[in-house]
DNA sequence: AAAAAAACTACCCATATGGGGAATTGACGG
DNA sequence: CCGTCAATTCCCCATATGGGTAGTTTTTTT
């Protein structure tokens, strides 16, 4: 009984929580533990008694899956949180994961695939297709395409840093003048005409750290 | 012949480099089309006749794997490239998908499993382990530890969009003074002293989007 | 060799910004 | 009922910033 991996489950359509439930209890090592049909009568029990893993459907009724895990988060802050969606190519991935959920998967997966997930949430790994994984890696692409030269990149990373066009000057060894006319440059190539719009850019667009 | 999956393999290990070739040459629907020991050698080539697949070792010799994609991406944009490592606790990960791999792969899987990996990062998709992608999951939490009030974080967001006082003030119905106050607490809640730091943390520490 | 791009320097000027202090109002909790 | 905090408004002032214009020098590309 102790070492069961303890799972509860948020799912408004009746069948699909009780197939759940069946299969997650009908597995060794897994014990259900609660089942609720929103997120509002969830998060009371959670937060007295909370498991190991919550499997949460993206699609509630009232309260969305999304909302309810920034709520949910607050009252388990340790409790693995596993997405449960019907549309692999629905774009609240990004705003699950970052709300705190750690994986993404598919409904009506075969049963020995989905405890098979759950035993890699369980360990630390965040289990999700790998059509769903290509998304949140596309997040992380086009770094590359940064019109600006290598000297205004490094001006506009001291920029990031929050630092002033004396400091930077002194920093590259050349005169404040020169950052300026560095930073009228880099703000006409990057369309903004202020430090605030040229970091978030920047930052944006990966052309810094 | 045509409908083949065509694969490059760098890898400077001429072990792991001919059995990586025997395992995709000996699978049906693949064909190993070019084999280099490094970076070096593969560009010219890969520029030439570029595969739809590269699989790609991250510790190479002279120019490591990381610093190869970028290179490689600029001659052929269009190829997948998936990262092949030995640890799978290493901090390249993040390195490697932004210079545009799409996946990260241990070495050593059984072959069905790595032919059935490069199936998906042919098909559009982006194979990990569970642990690598726990890894890049978590680089989109951490967004709850917000210190700021409501009508600060409102304020902020504007603040990233390039506003100034008086636009915000005219956005929110209130005196730029008031926006200046609430400025003046973004900034010592944050740490910072300049609207370029503010715009920075806010976006690395997720607090806007 | 010529042209183009990048890097560097300088000066003027209107306005935005950051730091300081001070005060009122309403809401929420002990 | 009182304290705290968010939200609001106002003032002053030194300095940083953004825009404009105008150069020279070096490096890279053609």
């Amino acid at each position: 009984m102790e070492n069961l991996i303890r799972v509860a489950i948020i799912e408004d359509d009746p069948r699909i929580r009780q197939l759940m439930q069946l299969i997650v209890d009908g597995s060794p090592g897994f014990y259900c533990h609660q089942v609720f049909e929103d997120c509002e009568s969830a998060i009371p029990a959670l937060e007295k008694n909370s498991p190991h893993l919550l499997l949460l459907d993206v699609d509630l009724p009232k309260m969305s899956g999304i909302e309810g895990i920034s709520l949910i988060k607050k009252v388990a802050p340790n409790m693995n949180i596993v997405m449960l969606t019907v549309h692999e190519d629905d774009e609240t991935v990004f705003d699950a994961l970052c709300a705190g959920a750690v994986g993404y998967l598919i409904k009506g997966l075969p049963p020995d695939q989905l405890l098979l997930y759950l035993k890699e949430a369980h360990a630390g790994g965040s289990p999700m297709s790998s059509v769903i994984a290509r998304k949140v890696v596309r997040h992380f692409h086009g770094g590359q395409n940064n019109p600006l030269s290598p000297r205004e990149t490094e001006v506009l990373q001291l920029l990031c840093l929050g630092e002033n066009y004396k400091t930077i000057a002194e920093k590259l060894f050349v005169s404040s003048n020169t950052i300026k006319a560095h930073i009228k440059k880099i703000y006409s190539k990057l369309h903004v005409n202020s430090r605030a719009e040229a970091v978030a850019k920047a930052i944006q667009k990966r052309i810094v750290r």
